[in-house]
DNA sequence: ACCTGAACACCGTTCAAGT
DNA sequence: ACCTGAACACCGTTCAAGT
């Protein structure tokens, strides 16, 4: 068949079968990770989705940990949207604090196999980062920083290291979502909220008895 | 030859390779996973190891992943120890659990491969864990809701729900221990453990400014 | 009861070849 | 430049057979 002209037009640009295939290989492998596991990824099922061979990854990739590697960059991208997001809409401060809190282990619990993948649930990921992955992910943790430092400003948090302080709640939310996504939180009551909620308060004042 | 009683004597019990085939596959399962990490561990290498066929492995457990779990129960059941010493070894109360928090962390940097296989660095044994894997992780924790009940009965911390509580403390400990091992800590100070201590003193007091 | 060894289905990756 | 398709080395798992 000669090349038509009026043929399907459903590439979005001018290249051999996809236009963009890296960024659609990116989306199948989010999408598998995300349904499926990052256990169940196989470059030959993705290769076959997109109705490429197996090895054409390879022209995009330097192989499959390169590939989950941008998976994983995609997180936090998303991450640090919906942290963002959370800060503005409860009006920062206090309650726009605790609004990120929850909408970080959201994310975490709404998307558990590519939270794991970002946190190198996959030892090809978390042996050699690429540079652009510690960016996507210094960025995220940024959000959390600028809100401490935002609070901080106003009198509402102690004035520690905003670095020191950042890690610490970090620390909280990322175990909390981890120990929620590996089902060790038991029963707890509205799933992991409520100990979200209940963590926010603590982490304000303290767990000992005032004297 | 025939079974000569003066032979070799080094077995434990009288079975045909190893006495103990199963405790030795958990022992070099885990050798493996502590030194080249979960991705590395094939069943042909640890069969090879102790002399014994690649389906050997069979007799005694499911599959890999049966394995697997074998090993994450194990690493529960010495974390259990360590908490328990640091506590009793610190004179319990404030000190203890200071200590408790700084062993936890320790003993997962010192063998973070394993303790990654213990919370789900898998997702074979995420997604069913054996019973008596649920049984061990189960006597860790308890060894922190036993830590907060005491301190709660000296008066050194809020009458909260102690499993609350005790999720709260866990959550932190294990946050920073998966962000140290992740890599995510950036240069702190000592390692971990400079955040493990301003964290104690946070988790007391908390991060708010008194009025 | 416990282990062997061959076989099976399935991987990631490479590379000469096509267009 | 981008993709194909056959080949390679390596997996976990199964199963009839040995002792």
């Amino acid at each position: 068949m000669a090349r038509s002209p009026a043929g399907p037009r459903r590439k979005r640009r001018g290249a051999y079968h996809h236009g963009d295939l890296r960024r659609a290989l990116v989306a199948e492998a989010a999408r598998t990770i995300q349904a499926r596991g990052l256990d169940s990824l196989t470059l030959r099922a993705v290769g076959d989705r997109l109705g490429v061979s197996r090895s054409a990854l390879y022209r995009h990739f330097a192989d499959k940990s390169a590939l989950v590697g941008a998976v994983a960059e995609e997180g936090f991208r998303t991450l640090r949207l919906r942290l963002l997001e959370a800060w503005e809409a409860e009006g920062r401060g206090r309650a726009g604090f605790e609004g990120m809190s929850v909408a970080y282990v959201r994310f975490a619990l709404t998307h558990p196999s590519h939270y794991r993948v970002m946190f190198g649930g996959s030892a090809l990921v978390a042996a050699a980062p690429s540079p652009a992955l510690t960016e996507e992910a210094g960025g995220a943790f940024q959000a959390l920083v600028d809100a401490i430092v935002a609070q901080q400003a106003e009198g509402l948090v102690r004035p520690d290291d905003p670095l020191d302080l950042a890690h610490y709640i970090w620390a909280i939310v990322h175990g909390i979502a981890m120990l929620a996504i590996d089902g060790k939180l038991g029963r707890h009551p509205p799933g992991a909220d409520g100990l979200v909620r209940f963590a926010a308060e603590r982490i304000r004042s303290g767990i000992a008895l005032r004297v």
